[in-house]
DNA sequence: GACTGAACAATAATCAATTATTGTTTATTT
DNA sequence: AAATAAACAATAATTGATTATTGTTCAGTC
């Protein structure tokens, strides 16, 4: 993969015409997979034409990212109103957890998994598919740290870093040596690993 | 993938047959991948019959599972050693860190992951992978409580599931919003998080 | 008893020809 | 200016026929 597109970058998504096309195109990755959804076929579904397309987004490539991108920030902005009925970092932390094992439970990603189990795998080993949710958390750990909940005197950086890999983990893997299924077992978990680490 | 085959468990690594078709089998993985790489080749490499071969192993899949399970035993044995060196669990977290991404760039992985990425994404993304890497590290973080580096009141498994969690995140992904490279940063990253968390 | 090599049926993979898709351009329409 | 539909060359995917591989069995050898 090239590297990313600038034009992408700049993606209206109120545009009509815009979200038109990542409806159509998410429609069909959804029952086709991304490699058995032609271009053609986005076309007709969108009622629109084949041209047009191309016109917003360069090629296929860019139109599956720009379904993905917005996916992702469908679901960020859902998280973030979810996260603002939680007090604190653990639990703020744990209902990501929750919301994304379900995003990859029920979405777009588990009809991927069943047509292209192999594209997902190598879409969550792209460190690229977490640079969103690495810019998601600043301000949920700043709002912790002036709260007195974790401590002002570690880089920030860091601390996003290990929360990160930390809601990575536990939605990738629910049991690595210890069953962490329900939302009471994963805040339990995460209580005691955030508050005090292993010292 | 069906329940593990428990003749498959107590394979006998030091039988000279079973040590020869693995040895055979892991040249042909290395050269051509799983999917092109043939019984009869195995056979031919390991310069013995066919028949041999499915006497030892019950199947393609069960000789394919040998292969990554004895590389995966080396790995182990090998990185015990290597441990051995080190006094601190977080040096010997820090050690197994490098010696595992070592391991992706330089072995049999790194040859697949140019022949199949996608089956060495999906082998990552399975929690089989790593099970033996859960059962590694007990009595390595009973010599840190032993010893008073971390607390003896946090429950073992969840120590061992926290600190598997740490290792195999940092091999898969060496950045996630800190860029955790060089043994330095990665070992004092870990020293942060591990001695007193985010609290 | 363990290994070999051959044979066989079922299944998977490969191959070459054919078809579909992609990306691009153009002319037309709105 | 933006959208459309059509045409085209290059490339990718599909297809049906062919070949290879898998798993199994068997007879022979050591």
């Amino acid at each position: 993969m090239p590297e990313p597109d600038l034009q992408f970058k700049s993606l209206d998504y109120s545009d009509p015409m815009v979200a038109r096309i990542l409806d159509a195109a998410e429609q069909c990755i959804h029952r086709f997979g991304i490699r058995r959804t032609s271009m053609g076929e986005v076309a007709r579904v969108g009622k629109l034409s084949r041209g047009s397309i191309y016109r917003h987004f360069g090629d296929k490539r860019s139109l599956i990212e720009g379904v993905f991108r917005r996916r992702q920030q469908v679901f960020l902005d859902s998280a973030e109103a979810s996260l603002e009925k939680e007090s604190s970092l653990v639990d703020k932390l744990t209902r990501s957890v929750v919301l994304g094992r379900r995003d990859m439970r029920e979405g777009l990603f588990a009809s991927l998994a069943e047509t292209e189990p192999e594209t997902v795998a190598m879409m969550f080993l792209d460190p690229r598919f977490y640079q969103r949710s690495v810019s998601f958390w600043p301000p949920h750990i700043r709002l912790a740290q002036a709260q007195g909940e974790i401590r002002a005197d570690l880089d920030e950086a860091t601390i996003v870093d290990f929360i990160v890999r930390l809601a990575v983990s536990l939605v990738m893997f629910p049991h690595m040596g210890v069953a962490l299924k329900t939302p009471r077992e994963i805040q339990a978990y995460l209580q005691q690993i955030i508050s005090r680490g292993l010292g």
